[in-house]
DNA sequence: TGGACGATCCCCT
DNA sequence: GGGGATCGTCCAT
């Protein structure tokens, strides 16, 4: 997987990139719209405590998954990054639906169906079984496409973050209606 | 061993 | 705009 280390380039990086989700015969597939970017250095992080049983995987080599449960009823996908030894992940906030929308309406029960980063994962039916899945195979797949253009990205604070609040970490497709509603 | 809290979402007003 | 759902994780006691 050929990512950039840091997770600001990451989560740059990974715009207009696909998620392919296979379930049996069918294949879910989704282009990254927005994304939020977490270092070992940013009191946001969870890695920034040093390495837990849950966040193990962010300190793992890039291009897993880390999937974590929040909430008590929602998970959340991201994406590895960094050197091993380094805790750093792009969280996925937000896909534009490709293929297989008639699976994830079903999966969600509305209409909304891939723009947040808990909605998405129950679209595409991610839990903790894919925490630690090498995102190079199915059935979750990571496909890198061409990087967009500086003027096709949009900068902003992420969402839901108590420290750091002020930083622009977060990044989505300029114009994009699939980017979650907070955005 | 317990309690506070969370990278959210949905419904109600 | 505000609050409830709901439970695994982590740290303090």
């Amino acid at each position: 997987m050929d990512l950039p280390e840091s997770a600001v380039d990451c989560a740059r990086r990974l715009l207009g990139s696909l998620i392919v989700r296979t379930i049996g015969n069918k294949q879910l597939i989704g282009r990254i719209v927005e994304t939020e970017a977490y270092d070992q250095s940013d009191k946001a992080s969870h890695s920034y405590r040093g390495q837990t049983k849950r966040n193990a995987v962010m300190f793992g080599p890039a291009g897993v998954s880390y999937v974590y449960f929040t909430y008590g009823m929602h998970y959340c996908f991201n994406v590895v990054c960094g050197p091993s030894g380094h805790g750093s992940a792009v969280l996925i906030r937000a896909l534009e639906p490709i293929d297989g929308q008639r699976e994830m309406r079903a999966n969600r029960g509305r209409d909304d169906l891939t723009n947040g980063p808990a909605k998405l994962c129950q679209a595409l039916s991610i839990d903790q079984k894919l925490n630690s899945h090498d995102l190079s195979k199915p059935p979750l797949l990571l496909k890198l496409e061409p990087e967009l253009k500086p003027s096709q990205i949009q900068t902003a604070t992420r969402i839901g973050i108590r420290d750091n609040a002020h930083l622009p970490r977060r990044f989505f497709i300029r114009d994009n209606p699939f980017v979650s509603k907070s955005g």
